[in-house]
DNA sequence: TTGAAAGCGGTACCAA
DNA sequence: TTGGTACCGCTTTCAA
């Protein structure tokens, strides 16, 4: 299968090896290997005579040789739990992009490169990469993937949190803050019968979301009115929304809509409802969506903030990997609830009392 | 800097070698080697021996080691050339995020894995890693990061045509030719003042846009309605929008926004200036993202396939690390309309010609 | 059928 | 100050 490595590989050019270099300098390798890392003493004349044949040789260390010697890849593989399915892309969730492109920096800050594997890919295919550790982003519950790495003796992050075994970390939002944040928000604005949108999918974290979103109705005697997304993707969140509204009798007053989906879109399906926002419905989505920002109403969004969770995660991995501590550690971050005018009260000449909520009873007869 | 390598690093429980297993088995490193790999010839029970004791050792063979006998690492570099400034990240927008996932679903399956590089990255960043070769999304002229690793003798591949430098590959879209399928299309729709919004940036992509577009006006006898985005983000497409539609006189009767933004946030937008679409403004918008498809008019994309580059491109490079050819390579492959309603004249009862274009004078007085 | 030994390309120790 | 040499862990050739 693979081929003896005949220096260079096939029809190369033989690559310069610190030999070549040294031969052509008249210096040994170690002389030529101190001088080009800046590392031992001798003459100026010497390292420079060592460089120069360098440059006119046009020599690159060979990393893999370097690698062995140091013991470490510094290489960190990287894959995706959920999502397996998406045609698409796992990255075209902001979610998903944030994350990933916050992880890699942060562990390039570290000095470890990410590497991207496939989706749900098993054992084979990463046994052959040098990897010091993994990251498996939004991993399912009892995730083989988890298992896989744990079983390799792999060091492990995810951003959901996991059981100790040994070697893993994890990093977590606190789903339950976050939904009393949101609902006690949306009651402060006056908001009584606030309705929830989650994914289809299980996950820990959606399951806290449930758990919490029906402790929070039963202390405030509110009927939980609860809607999942039929699957993934922008359609199946507007559908579920459309259908919410379309509802027969007293609808919701403020929605809360947990499946990642497009803001804008989210909005539109509102306003085709027939409902003006904030004055007939609140609205607050989860995402990390910046068109947010700019839509009319501008839309509240609770941050699930992807980037922090990478940064803190990374933190945990590479204390494990310097200490060579196998014992698991975990850490919990806050969400972060961005206001903006789709949940604020519109406060009219009467005051904050004079929003017409009545308009729930209105859209019965709308259908 | 790099501590010496004391077996298993600090603190980490020493790493079961080949050795170790071939000492517990009573075996050689050779046949233990050998009967793990599947290879050489050998009695099943000393196969199985070999076995046994490395799964009871719970030996895993040291990848870096592998590598450097084999000669490579499989390993391929993938930096982001533009966007650098950009805090969120070089994945946010949908072409970036499909470009990545397919590339580097493309690379697996040629047994290849990426490498996550941070945008705009030197030399000293990636010359620890044994990489085979490298990607560069989205360069800019002359960019630094392809002159970097032409440099090092990097097989380099570009979804930017570049010019053809040794071990450079590339696949662009043929921008003349989408162009000219957009205006055409929306000449053919009713259209007779088609306007263009650009990005600001200086890319070989806008520029040959911007050429295509100035030469199919003067080809129809159309003044060229030209805009620059203020700089990168929704936000800035928007208010560029806005501002191409309130300017005084006979507003544009069809927009092309070939700056990646929201396509919900850009039909809002033309919605809020006062515009029907299509009955007033035909919009198509160049853009990957599926929200698209949900809006209500649905919006018409001009779609860059970047699955089909990263595809096309992961082609190149494999024939040009297999064949081991310095040959600089290129291809173009086609951008694909996706038509929707907000490009097709409504056809009232009148037929075609019906169609409100007499709405660009009203608005004058509007502002 | 099995094993000793020679690398792969560098780095680091220690002796000169 | 410089260079010889062992070694990182594995694969492969070749001899026993």
């Amino acid at each position: 299968m693979t081929d003896t490595p005949r220096r260079g590989g096939p029809a190369a050019a033989l690559r310069i090896r610190l030999v070549d270099v040294a031969r052509e300098a008249g210096l040994s390798k170690t002389t030529v290997s101190a001088a080009l890392n800046g590392t031992g003493r001798m003459s100026d004349a010497v390292r420079e005579r060592a460089r120069e044949a360098a440059r006119r040789l046009g020599y690159r260390p060979n990393a893999t040789a370097r690698l062995l010697r140091a013991g470490h890849a510094r290489l960190i593989g990287y894959v995706v739990g959920e999502f397996a399915n998406e045609p698409g892309s796992y990255m075209s969730s902001p979610y998903f992009a944030q994350l990933t492109s916050a992880t890699a920096t942060a562990a390039l800050r570290h000095g470890y490169a990410l590497v991207l594997l496939p989706a749900r890919c098993g054992p084979e295919e990463w046994a052959d990469l040098p990897l010091d550790a993994a990251i498996v982003a939004d991993p399912l519950d009892d995730d083989p993937l988890v298992e896989d790495f744990v079983a390799a003796g792999i060091p492990l992050f995810t951003d959901r949190s996991v059981e100790g075994r040994p070697g893993t970390h994890w990093v977590d939002v606190d789903a339950d803050a976050a939904v009393r944040e949101v609902l006690d928000h949306l009651r402060e604005q006056g908001a009584r019968r606030p309705a929830v949108v989650l994914p289809g999918t299980v996950t820990r974290f959606h399951r806290a979301v449930t758990d919490s979103y029906r402790r929070w109705c039963g202390g405030h005697g509110t009927p939980p009115r609860l809607v999942h997304t039929g699957g993934p993707g922008d359609g199946a969140v507007v559908a579920a929304v459309e259908d919410l509204l379309a509802g027969p009798g007293t609808g919701p007053d403020a929605l809360f809509v947990l499946a990642e989906a497009s803001p804008p879109l989210v909005l539109d399906a509102v306003h085709r409802a027939g409902l003006r926002v904030p004055e007939d419905l609140l609205l607050v989505c989860a995402s990390e969506d910046a068109s947010a920002a700019h839509t009319h109403p501008p839309v509240t969004t609770l941050s699930l903030r992807p980037a922090l969770i990478a940064e803190k995660g990374i933190e945990l991995l590479m204390a494990a990997l310097e200490s060579g501590s196998r014992e698991p550690t975990g850490a919990v971050v806050p969400t972060r609830l961005e206001l903006r005018a789709s949940s604020l009260a519109a406060r009219g000449p009467g005051g904050p009392a004079a929003r017409g909520r009545a308009a729930g009873g209105d859209r019965a007869g709308r259908a």
